[in-house]
RNA sequence: GGUCGCGUAGCUCAGCUGGAUAGAGCAUCUGCCUUCUAAGCAGACGGUCACAGGUUCGAAUCCUGUCGCGAUCACCA
């Protein structure tokens, strides 16, 4: 039992014995540092049920703990504050009933445990990969395995937006002035290469819409009648058509798309369980529809149109299918949804990664699946994570404001690469091995950066000001993860022993405290779907640990049941470092 | 205009199920490498927690209003 359970179970008694009251909850914090003592116990609250002078009552509560409770050895009130010295023993105990897991703090799932399907990514096939979407890919991989630590069994998933006006776009302008380029012709990545082409098509549409407008067609009228416009429709009806030139064409330029993804992915560390494309989806929603027709959900317009009132529920009236019978995205997403559940029917709640833009889309959608009567509709999730803004202001691909994926990451490699020789700490390195390192390091300053703030906060980047290695970043975390493998590597003596030191300097003692406290930083990392809370976490474990390292001698002590002890305890909180990066898709060098 | 989110040190962020003097990092300044990796440690400087009311023994945290920033209100996705 932890220290928080059984005090509240021991103060509650105490009240109980001395006030005769029943107490319904007790309040903890950790105790202030410039008083004595290891967690706190808030008496105001009690003054509820007890009435008296809270000085007094604490001092009461206090000696009765000293008295009955093993763990207490001391107490001392301040103000309303009364604050317990817990025993050294407590904490020992704890140690050594972790200290050879490997996997403390993390929870296997049950094997007939409901299933978690968390969906992230889900690009356009029509350009790049940019910051935007690292954000989405770096969130939606550590919330999974979060998820998963926690005790869940997850799937990781996407859809592809696949098909629509915008890949016509690149098809078109590939077909006009694309000259037979491919992947393999011109060494460019697939994304790249149709992405160039997305913005070939922007800029020759904008050229006819100038030449029109010079020829004195209304601005917005133009923006209609441009040539290139209305042949890209002509071929997004002729795909839907199932025009053979056209899908073989989309089919091919699809997969040079995928296949640079796919490269983007892997660099990132990022992987899927399961793909879903919106050509295969898009129709699906269309028999529910049907469904929720019959239940009453939906009715029909006078033009043939169907809608969702949801108005009672303070939001608006919602198309769901239009009047010409073709899907719209929300159809599209009911019949997702429902899709998956029937491919995984363990799935018992969903996770969507998507931009705080569709905020009010997914609360209509949860909202209609929950009218449909699907039990699970009670546990879907919109994890709404604010934009990524450059200082200029919005990333716009079209105007090529954008921040590539590839890009930065390489960028951050070389950034990490640069600082790395700078320190020379890599001698007997390989070349190949330190450029593996620096790419650990790039992507570890990266990912820990976006991550450590709260998902629904807006992100400003500034490109120019490159992401910090030092102070509360990645590369400060691994670094710490590397001494204390330094260390692990120095000492040349058997680890496997128990260790009963009773006597426990502070900084040991602050340290198993904060070690304590990770098993329930990923419980409420996984109730909150926040990797802010994890890397918060492991941060303030690093530097506890900074501060032991630099204030105690590990190797140079001299009574012998010490050192073993505080190699194991770095060992320790080296596997929590590890354990706790994983969780945010971070790898951990042994050297750096 | 309606709805939703955000506003904490010069900058980037914690803290937000109400609790002691609001915490880190960066930047600036002081010390510390003949001892376990100085991507570090120890310290200094820096705050009317946007503003105004309210609830409370107690408010950065909860409620109301105002201001600022952003998003959204398509038979687009």
């Amino acid at each position: 039992m932890n220290m928080q359970n059984l005090l509240t179970q021991k103060v509650q008694e105490a009240v109980k014995a001395i006030f005769d009251a029943e107490l319904p909850s007790v309040e903890f914090q950790a105790t202030r540092k410039e008083f004595a003592g290891d967690i706190t116990v808030v008496v105001f609250p009690m003054l509820r049920v007890v009435k008296g002078n809270p000085q007094v009552i604490g001092e009461q509560i206090g000696t009765y703990l000293k008295e009955q409770v093993a763990e207490v050895s001391d107490f001392n009130v301040v103000k309303g504050f009364l604050n317990l010295v817990i025993d050294p023993s407590f904490y020992m105990n704890f140690f050594n009933g972790m200290k050879t897991d490997a996997n403390f703090g993390l929870v296997t799932s049950e094997a007939d445990a409901k299933a978690v399907m968390v969906e992230y990514s889900s690009p356009n096939t029509n350009k790049p990969l940019h910051l935007g979407h690292i954000r989405n890919n770096l969130l939606g991989y550590s919330v999974a395995e979060i998820l998963k630590a926690a005790g869940n069994k997850v799937y990781k998933t996407q859809i592809i937006n696949d098909r629509g006006i915008h890949i016509c776009k690149s098809m078109l302008a590939w077909q006009k002035f694309g000259n037979g380029e491919t992947p393999a012709s011109t060494g460019l990545k697939g994304d790249k290469l149709v992405g160039n082409y997305y913005v070939a098509f922007d800029k020759a549409y904008k050229e006819e819409i100038n030449q029109l407008v010079e020829q004195g067609v209304d601005k917005k009228e133009a923006e209609k009648q441009a040539p290139l416009l209305l042949e890209a429709q002509e071929m997004l009806r002729k795909w839907e058509a199932g025009d053979e030139e056209v899908v073989t064409l989309w089919k091919t330029m699809n997969q040079w798309v995928y296949d640079g993804f796919e490269v983007t992915y892997k660099n990132l560390g990022v992987d899927f369980d399961d793909y879903y494309y919106e050509s295969n989806t898009y129709l699906l929603g269309k028999e529910f529809v049907a469904e929720g027709l019959s239940k009453g959900v939906f009715y029909k317009k006078e033009d043939g149109s169907v809608w969702c009132d949801l108005t009672e529920d303070g939001l608006d009236e919602k198309i769901v299918l239009r009047a010409d019978g073709t899907a719209v995205y929300m159809t599209q997403d009911i019949g997702t949804a429902i899709q998956r559940v029937k491919d995984h029917p363990d799935v018992g709640g969903m996770v969507y990664t998507v931009g705080n833009e569709q905020d009010y889309h997914f609360k209509v959608l949860f909202l209609i699946l929950k009218k449909l009567g699907f039990d699970w509709a009670e546990k879907l999730f919109h994890l709404s994570y604010g934009m990524v803004d450059l200082p200029s202001g919005k990333m716009k691909s079209r105007e090529g404001t954008v921040v590539d994926a590839d890009d930065l990451v390489a960028e951050m490699a070389t950034t990490a690469g640069e600082i790395s020789e700078e320190l020379g700490k890599l001698d007997g390195f390989s070349e190949e091995e330190k450029q593996e390192l620096y790419k650990t390091i790039g992507l570890g300053a990266l990912k820990y950066y976006i991550l450590k703030v709260d998902p629904k906060k807006r992100i400003l980047f500034d490109p120019k000001e490159s992401i910090d290695f030092q102070g509360n970043t990645g590369p400060f975390i691994q670094y710490t993860h590397a001494r204390i493998q330094s260390i692990l590597r120095k000492a040349d003596f058997n680890l496997d022993v128990e260790v009963s030191t009773v006597e426990l300097h502070e900084k040991e003692k602050e340290l198993l405290k904060q070690l304590q406290l990770f098993p329930e930083v990923v419980q409420s990392a996984a109730a909150n779907y926040s990797p802010a809370l994890v890397a918060n976490y492991v941060y303030d474990l690093v530097k506890e640990f900074n501060s032991f390292y630099q204030n105690v001698s590990i190797l140079g002590e001299e009574d012998e049941q010490k050192k073993v002890f505080r190699v194991q305890l770095a060992k320790a909180v080296g596997t929590t470092i590890k354990n706790g990066f994983a969780l945010l898709g971070i790898q951990v060098p042994d050297r750096m």
